[in-house]
Formats: C-alpha cells, structure tokens, sequence
DNA sequence: TGTTAGGTTGCGTGC
DNA sequence: GGCACGCAACCTAAC
C-alpha cells in the first residue's frame, strides 16, 4: 500500500544529540508519518575495533540520556537500540516498517565508509531515499580539503586559509521541540541473525566469570530496546569519573562559558598537563567525539564570549592556542584524514607519513591495512612497550600519566604529548602505531583523525619534525608541579619522597628510599 | 630554481 | 622567576 507520509529511519551513530543536529533535522522536515530512532549494535565496534571499559560506559551514558531526551519529547518515544549489524539488520527493517527514508549523519572514518556505501546500496535497492548530512566538524572535510588544492591539510595554517574560503562555520540549529510517534516496533518476526565473536579484540576486558549476552535477543532481554549494560557485554571495570550524554555535555559548556577569562583567555600551552581534579583543559573531547555536544555550537558560544570582550576592551587569545584554535586543530585533522583515507591511521600506503624503521611493526593483511597484530622484532622494544603501557617504566610523569590514562580515559594533551613522545622517537623506538592502539583502546574520547594525526606529529613522521625537541620526563612536568602532586596521586608509591627527587627518584640515596617506604633501585642493580 | 621564514605547546644556560 | 639564546639529523609555503 503506498503511503503519502515519509516513513523515516533516523540512524543515531556518533551524533547522540537533539541539539544541533542537522541531519536530525533534516528527517523531522520530512514530516514523518512515523518516525524511527535507532542505534544498531555493530559488531565491527563490539569485537574488532579496541574499546575499553571507560568509553563502553561513555557510550552508553550519551545512549541512555538521548533516549530519555526522546521520551521526554515524545512519551512513545525512545531510541530503540537494535542488537544487530546494520548491514543486515537494515534490509529487514525498511521491509518490515515499510520505510521510505532513511537519515543519518555522515560519519568520516574508514569502516564507518565502507558500511555506509553498503547501507546506501541496500537501501537503494530496497527504493529506500537515503539522506546524509554533515554535522561532526565546523567544516565538511572534503570542502577544507577541496580549498586545500586538494590536498591533506597538513598545517593549521592551511587549514586556516583554506576555513577562510569557505566562512564562517554553520551557525547551531535548536533541537527540535516535538517528534512524531515510531509505528509499529515489534521485531519478533524477524530472522535474528547473531554475530561471530571471534576474532574479539576486547577479550582482555571482557569478565570471563559473566557469560555476555548482549546479541542474545534483537530487542534486548527485556524486548524493549534497551541500551545494553556492561554486564550484558560481559564487560567489567569502568573506572573514570568522566560521564557522558548531551545533560552533562551541555552543562559542562555553560559553566566554561560562564567564565569569561577562561574561555577568552585560553592558550593550551599554558594550561597544567598535571593538573587533576580539576583538569586545566575543558575535557569536552569525549563529548565531540560521541556527538553528544555539537562544535559548532561550543565555537559559537566561545565566539560570543570573544565578541563580548573585545566590545569590552578586554584581550582575547587567538589561534592556534585559543579554544577556537582547539576547534580548528581537529578539523585539520579530519581534513588531512579526508584526503588520505583509510591509510591515515598506519605508516604504510600513508603517502604523509614518513617512514622510519621503528621497532615493533605491524603486520599487514592482504590489503595492506593493519591486520590488529604486530611484529616483535626486539625483546627489550616488547618489554619497554609493555612496561609504557601498563605505567612501570621507572619513570614516574610517564608511569602516573599512563595509569591516569587507563584508570580515567582522559589524560591532557601535553601528557599525550610526553608519553607519545617517550615511546617513539624519544626513547624506545616503538612504532608510533603500537602507542596509537593503546591510546584507542584506553581513552573516551577516542578519535581516529585526531589519535592518528597527533601520534604522526609527535613521532615526527607528519605534520611536525622538529625532532630535536624532545619532552624531558623530569624537567617538563617540574614546570607546572615541581611538587609532583600529579606523580603522588597517581604513583602513590612513591607519595612520601621528596620533591628534590619525585621525578627521578632513582636518585635518592638508598636510606632516603627506605624511609620513603619505596626501594626504587635495589641494592646490586 | 633558490632563499627565507615560520612552525600551537623543548631544554639548558646565563643574565 | 622570567626571558633570550643556541642548539642544529626538518619541512614546506611563499616569494
């Protein structure tokens, strides 16, 4: 029977916000006889790509408070979070619904690609009208690249110019004040299909005493849609303080903004990489990478707080150390990622990364692409690696950012800096790639465009190469904590010694070490 | 085709 | 404590 009102699929990815949202809006000006939010639990996320705990929990976090958003503009309304890969799942839908449009908003990494041509396929020959708007970034990647002379932007200052060309980033759009109801929800007639859980890169977090059971029903234990627990996943752990969903997000940006000399007078050179509790940075990141806090409305927002004080004489940071700056440091990086592809993220078929013979390679597939394990070439390389990753290599601001990083998911970007720096170029000539995994599995606010380029520009194979300039493990974090709180809280074996030797505590004489309670070298060593 | 200046965020020294 | 300077295996846009 044909229907004169869109029927609407509106697929919720890394957009898990009302605000802002201009592929949101676009489905609702459809003016949807029904109108499905879904989220589908891919598997590609689930077992081969590297999540931890944290951003399991974030993830859910931004799920659950959009869903209640829903509900609350809408009482029928949820989002109906599907336990199946979207390849699969989708096809059934649109039959099943009889849908005529499906909207979603575009998503620039390379799986995210490669499933969305096959989505758009599938909805074609299903004569599903498919609608993909740009809503991630202040510019549309391809548009920054285009103005770029085509090529990767690889300086701020290209980046600048070519942001220039294009104007002013889009200004926010409201969300939306009503939604139509979804038809028809029951999916008990449908053919479930369960994914295989082998390969499982995330089996190291998964809690083996708890069977997961998150692909055990379509629609949940409950058959209500619900946002899988991590007990469902089989998942245990979550240990960071930092929250998601668009609440928080949005609450989080006002009293930023409320701060007028913070937001105005920002420089990330200047901000504390050891500051904790709270953070020197606005740690909004989590927030953009989810979608769940639009950047252009942090950038208009910031740009009123500018304005403002220019009209009151007051001085203003700029870019690239102002928040604006922050902003446009991630569109390069989405640009450059843009004109490369899928080889941004590893060195080879990377045509901006330089090569440099680093120890602990990848190993390749077929295709070239990472294949998710590496060679180990060296022994002591393996032991300098594992011993970063876990925090243990003696050196106590590389060990307590490396354990912030694992117990919070968060660490500043100076940090990032020095322990980036300390396992590839300035100190074990481990392939930057290894460092890039870690960071990928352990932060919230994980970003492929961002995580590749800064692990690029740190190792010296793009955008940077200065390589002479090298972070000191003692004398940069001494600048902004020469008392080394930041090592105490994290490293608490070593709370009791003294200042003179926190950051290189190898240096205590041994009595001094006993008293301390932390015998850092033994005797004979 | 050559030269020059500049690049978000270094360190150690000396004043 | 703050600033200037040398270091010196870079890269590349702009002229």
């Amino acid at each position: 029977m044909p229907h004169s009102k869109p029927r609407v699929i509106y697929w919720f990815r890394t957009d898990l916000r009302l605000h802002d949202s201009p592929a949101l809006q676009a489905a609702l000006d459809l003016d949807p006889e029904v109108f499905y939010p879904i989220w589908t639990w891919d598997p590609h996320y689930v077992y081969r790509a590297r999540v931890g705990a944290n951003r399991w929990q974030f993830l859910t976090d931004c799920q659950r408070d959009l869903s209640s958003s829903l509900t609350k503009l809408n009482p029928k309304q949820k989002l109906h979070l599907i336990r199946e890969a979207p390849q699969t799942v989708l096809p059934k839908l649109f039959k099943l619904w009889s849908i005529t449009h499906l909207v979603f908003e575009k998503d620039t990494d390379a799986y995210a690609r490669d499933r969305d041509r096959g989505v758009m396929k599938l909805a074609e020959d299903a004569g599903v009208e498919v609608i993909v708007k740009m809503g991630r970034t202040l510019y549309d990647p391809n548009e920054l690249v285009k103005h770029n002379g085509g090529r990767p932007t690889m300086s701020m200052a290209q980046t600048q110019k070519a942001a220039a060309a294009l104007g002013d980033p889009a200004k926010p759009i409201p969300p939306p004040t009503s939604l139509p109801d979804p038809g028809d929800t029951d999916l008990s007639s449908i053919d479930h299909q369960r994914p295989d859980p082998t390969p499982d890169l995330n089996a190291a977090h998964r809690d083996l005493s708890h069977k997961e059971s998150q692909y055990t029903s379509i629609m949940g234990p409950n058959k209500d849609f619900s946002i899988p627990t991590l007990e469902e996943m089989g998942i245990s752990g979550a240990t960071t303080p930092h929250r998601g969903g668009e609440t928080i997000a949005l609450r989080t940006l006002d009293t930023i903004i409320s701060n007028s000399d913070y937001t105005g007078l920002f420089e990330k050179p200047k901000t504390a990489p050891t500051a904790f509790s709270p953070q020197s940075t606005t740690l909004l990141s989590p927030h953009h990478h989810f979608g769940s806090l639009s950047i252009r409305l942090f950038y208009w927002r910031v740009q009123e707080i500018y304005q403002k004080r220019k009209q009151a004489q007051k001085p203003n940071s700029s870019i690239p150390e102002s928040l604006h700056g922050q902003l446009l440091f991630r569109d390069m990086y989405f640009g450059a990622q843009a004109a490369v592809g899928a080889p941004f993220a590893q060195e080879v078929g990377n045509p901006i990364c330089k090569f440099v013979d680093w120890h602990l390679r990848s190993k390749l597939n077929e295709h070239n692409l990472l294949a998710g394990d590496y060679i180990v070439d060296n022994e002591k390389a393996e032991s300098y690696f594992r011993r970063w990753k876990f925090g243990v290599t003696g050196f106590p601001w590389i060990d307590a950012l490396m354990r912030q990083l694992r117990l919070e998911g968060w660490i500043h970007h100076l940090g990032r800096h020095a322990v980036a720096c300390f396992l590839t170029r300035g100190g074990c000539y481990v392939h930057w790639e290894r460092g890039a995994e870690v960071f990928e599995e352990w932060l919230i606010d994980h970003e492929v465009a961002c995580n590749s380029g800064n692990w690029m520009w740190l190792s010296c194979t793009a955008f940077f190469s200065q390589f002479f300039r090298v972070y000191s493990p003692v004398a940069f974090p001494k600048k902004s904590d020469p008392a080394g709180e930041f090592v105490r809280h994290f490293v608490p074996e070593l709370k009791n010694f003294d200042k003179k030797y926190i950051y290189e505590p190898w240096k205590a004489p041994i009595v001094d070490q006993r008293k301390w309670g932390c015998l850092v070298k033994g005797r004979g060593v």
